[in-house]
DNA sequence: GTCAAACATGTAACATGTTAGTTTTGCGGG
DNA sequence: CCCGCAAAACTAACATGTTACATGTTTGAC
């Protein structure tokens, strides 16, 4: 019999909806979140809000500040920075172990991700888009094997998404330059060429950052204006 | 005024208590920690401490089974690999960055940790060259200055102590070859020679790993005979 | 008028009762 | 003797009452 998925608890599922309502934007940076609201709001008590909160805070999508109260994070420029730069280090790192133990398998990985990323283009639908880009880099950090550099990863996903979703209106994400990085890549791979697949993945990611940093700055200017 | 540091919840005393416990080799690997006598034992009620416990899953130190228990982490040889690899990159990305961004204050903070280490061997003090050795680490993690890094790195730090610990019967240190590498680390830095000082903290990481591997190996034998 | 101290209010942390799910055990049938 | 099933004991998840803390406001002294 196959192995069925754990039951999540009401309060993973109190998580997930917070940390949803926070990457799709519905709850702004920085706002309040009073546990006696979320929870007459979500239909809970409070033992599952708190709960959640706390993993939340984990995750680093919520900054709790004791006996006060807990707010949605609230990201600066550096932080930002340093998530991608993190990210840049593990996904490096863990394409570098994928190519030296299975190159194949990425391959194949990277080439499916891609292509749903290429269809998400033909069919001008940039969610897609966005899926299947994170499976694209999801599937690196997997076949790296290493789930220490997993885990870690996957705290990098969820305040990232909120950052993207948070300067989406200011954000031109350069989708056919984004697309052609991504194919690089994978042609790098199949020629064996680590170091060069690396340097177009740091770039990759470089890219990324550059477009956070201009549009929290495009964020600002209208904020004075 | 100095900020002064705020003071700690009972439930983060209570995550405090438990870790020392497991890093010290007081609750065995694998382990039950029934959530009703941790309280009684700890003189606290079950509420701060279901909350360390779920601190300290996410600090890889105990595994959860809803509706079943919490349980001491069982490492395997993988897992300590991946624990080890995962701290090599990130120091070596760390470093690199420390380097490019302000070497001197990194080598005043590495030259501190090595001094403290030096003195430790001449006063035959193991757990005086563990703190040593500790801060060296984090020092160049700190340097490097990215917060996202420092989180991830805080992570593995507990789980490796804890093996470190209960390995350490069958671990023979090699004291006087560590505190080499960490020598030529330094003299590396002070050369400006990044990718040599990257190489020799690898390699100074990898001793690490054959050191978990050769000693767990002991262990089996042990469990054997 | 200014400053500080008491107070009122709102908050999460903590304690504990209740519920629901899991594991173990013991008994009866094969 | 072994297997299956049922019941009991145990466990954590959840709900909620209570407490202690943080913070903003008012008031009284100077």
């Amino acid at each position: 019999m196959e192995r069925l998925e754990p039951i999540p608890s009401l309060m993973e599922a109190t998580a997930d909806r917070i940390r949803s309502a926070i990457i799709l934007g519905e709850l702004p940076l920085g706002s309040k979140l009073s546990e006696q609201k979320l929870a007459d709001m979500l239909g809970v008590s409070r033992s599952p809000v708190h709960n959640a909160l706390a993993l939340l805070q984990y995750e680093g999508l919520v900054e709790v500040l004791p006996k006060v109260g807990s707010f949605v994070f609230t990201p600066s420029v550096k932080s930002a920075f340093d998530l991608c730069d993190h990210r840049a280090v593990l996904e490096s790192a863990s394409l570098q172990m994928a190519m030296e133990a299975n190159p194949n398998t990425l391959i194949d990985a990277l080439s499916k991700g891609a292509a749903s990323m290429a269809l998400a283009i033909k069919n001008n639908d940039p969610a897609a888009y966005t899926a299947g880009d994170l499976a694209f880099h999801a599937a690196i950090i997997e076949c790296g094997g290493n789930k220490s550099i997993a885990r870690a990863y996957s705290h990098t996903v969820g305040p990232l998404m909120a950052l993207r979703t948070h300067l989406f209106t200011t954000m031109n994400t350069h989708l056919d330059r984004s697309m052609e990085e991504h194919l690089d890549l994978i042609q790098a791979c199949k020629e064996g060429h680590i170091d060069h697949a690396m340097t177009v993945l740091s770039a990759h990611i470089g890219h990324l950052v550059r477009e956070y940093q201009t549009a929290s700055q495009s964020d600002a200017e209208q904020s004075r204006g």
